[in-house]
DNA sequence: CGCATAGTTGACTACGCTCAACCCTGGTGG
DNA sequence: CCACCAGGGTTGAGCGTAGTCAACTATGCG
């Protein structure tokens, strides 16, 4: 039973589920719209935005494949934020009665999303911790090495340009830029092909 | 079936509660230590932080009254961080095994803990919306606009030194203390005895 | 062959950090 | 009761670094 698989789902959960096709830069819902959806990401990559008084975008969150999104519509009335598809996505649509529903009686789906959102919680607190590091070699480095501790690798490729991750940093794309290049120069990092492989990683 | 009544919770729950009294500046856990039991605070205030290379201390999230402490001790093995009391606090500490029992048996259980999980989920949002503006005054500005906005207030007050709250909003004391003083110049707030009141807010 | 976009590099600016001094309050002890 | 001290908060001066604006290159696409 797994809320990124349709097929494992309960027949009642199924017959409620939609799945969704959408193109890079479609919309999948705005901020202030009726929250009635939750939303699974089964490939691709959706980003959560939000927009200012002064007409710009921040960026409040990219979610790939296997993560959720917009979980505030389980509890909430509206979306507090805007949803736009980086690439061309597949989504699942879970309508919300439907789902807690079916979260209600299957306590193995229950525990599953509760996986997710734990799992969502803690990838924000190390966002967040990487935000108190102001240098920004450092910052990147500790990215890095984030991403590469989960495969015990030293290899790091990004399937989405730089200055998306820039964004998600904190910083802008000069600033991202020349970190590397210190970063490289520096003999921590070496880059080839667009894939960064890291050495002497004392992983704290 | 509110997590923090234990009185409110089924019997089984009840008798794996323990509830635990910490004075300020007590250590509740450490990072690396078996992650089996999961808090709620009733009362006070727990702080979770980090421990960087440098052998600085980064606070990566204040907890208050009402919310949850240490989710991933549901489904991981370890606490990633550390936690200690800002103020002398009552803690509802659930072992993990018999918590995950009772959220099968009772969904109304679960669907409270997954309100919390969201809830929690959103304020990292937000945090992490704070952190994108750049220029103090403005995001300390944005900062108590949000503080205000739930009860539908002008007024703000801080439970907790200026220095605990810049280091929330990722700022050094002195340049929290800037922007303040810049904000009350600007006739955007006052300020007396300690509480501030906003002007003016076009809450976005 | 343009055209758009991403990435890089340079020069300059701006703003938050650091270090320092100072004020104020509360607590402690003579 | 006052002297002393500690900590939080404020203010000032100078510095460092990320942002901004700009130009240039490289790549992909119509």
């Amino acid at each position: 039973m797994n809320l990124f698989i349709p097929a494992s789902l309960p027949v009642e959960l199924q017959d409620a589920v939609t799945i969704q096709q959408i193109d890079a830069g479609q919309v999948l819902f705005q901020p202030g719209e009726q929250a009635s959806v939750l939303y699974m990401v089964e490939t691709g990559r959706v980003k959560l935005i939000r927009y200012t008084d002064g007409d710009e975008t921040v960026t409040l969150e990219v979610v790939g494949a296997g993560e959720s999104l917009a979980e505030m519509a389980l509890f909430s009335d509206v979306y507090s934020c805007g949803a736009i598809a980086e690439a061309r996505s597949r989504v699942v649509a879970y309508p919300r009665v439907e789902l807690l529903a079916a979260l209600r009686r299957y306590p193995d789906l229950a525990e599953d999303l509760m996986t997710l959102l734990v799992n969502k919680i803690q990838s924000f607190k190390v966002r967040l911790e990487l935000r108190d590091i102001r240098a920004s070699h450092e910052r990147v480095l500790r990215y890095l090495r984030y991403l590469a501790q989960p495969q015990q690798q030293t290899v790091v490729r990004f399937d989405r340009p730089l200055k998306d991750v820039a964004a998600e940093l904190g910083f802008t794309p000069e600033t991202l830029s020349r970190a590397l290049t210190r970063l490289e120069r520096e003999g921590k990092i070496t880059r080839q092909l667009g894939q960064i492989t890291l050495h002497d990683s004392p992983a704290a």
